[in-house]
DNA sequence: AAGGACGGCAACCGCCCATCT
DNA sequence: AAGATGGGCGGTTGCCGTCCT
């Protein structure tokens, strides 16, 4: 398909990528292949993808993860498992190779952290409550909650069904907007869950899946 | 001061799937 | 219907800066 080695590999200049971005501003995203074509640029098209997606996107939010973000890539990690473009999805400005390469250096150590000093605890298969760092509140053993929108939980719960999803301690939340279920209706990473969690935006409240 | 070890991250690779022709 | 093309994904590699001895 591509071309071999007519094409550059490595990093991207400050040259190569003000190309790139012109000939986004001017032709948009997608048909990347063209690029090398009309530009004269000597990258393929999947390299000119990839450099727009996780570097030059205007969307792309730079700098260190905060605590929140690690927070959150824990708890969909433990959810999702490797699928990192779907929790990349979930992280408004983060990619997936961000996402990825953050968990690889330095979420797994933190992780790797925790559970020793967990083990150390005690062991029990029952959810323990163990001291842990201010900064590694995500870490305890919460609730295992979920919440989210009423119209949507409504929805999912006729859902899950078909996906053979047991959602049966599904509660209304006193305020009436929220729907709650909890780990014991989860089986984590069951392909009929994530399929489910993919119909709907997510932009609900995470309490722990841990 | 030097150079080896290590960590972080950008980029590549191979595979897969969807859409187009 | 089948091959070509475009695009997305996760895993892996390799460069480069920093740290350590």
């Amino acid at each position: 398909m591509e071309g071999g080695s007519a094409y550059k590999k490595g990093l991207w200049t400050a040259e190569e990528d003000t190309i790139l971005v012109e000939y986004i501003k001017v032709h948009g995203k997608g048909k990347w292949n063209r690029v090398a074509k009309m530009t004269g640029l000597k990258r393929c098209g999947k390299s000119c993808r990839l450099r727009w997606m996780n570097y030059l996107s205007p969307a792309i939010k730079r700098g260190q993860f905060s605590e929140e973000e690690d927070d959150l890539i824990i708890r969909l990690h433990n959810l999702l498992g490797n699928r990192w473009s779907l929790i990349a999805g979930r992280i408004p400005g983060r990619t997936d190779n961000q996402v990825k390469n953050h968990w690889n250096t330095h979420l797994k150590k933190k992780l790797r952290t925790s559970k020793d000093r967990i083990s150390k605890v005690g062991a029990s298969s029952q959810p323990v409550s163990i001291q842990a760092e201010p900064e590694e509140e995500s870490l305890r053993t919460p609730t295992s909650e979920i919440s989210f929108r009423k119209d949507e939980g409504q929805k999912m719960m006729e859902d899950g069904s078909e996906y053979g999803i047991e959602l049966s301690s599904i509660q209304e939340a006193d305020n009436g907007n929220f729907f709650w279920f909890y780990n014991e209706d989860l089986v984590p990473n069951s392909p009929g869950l994530l399929e489910l969690l993919d119909l709907y935006s997510l932009d609900f409240v995470w309490h722990g899946l841990y």
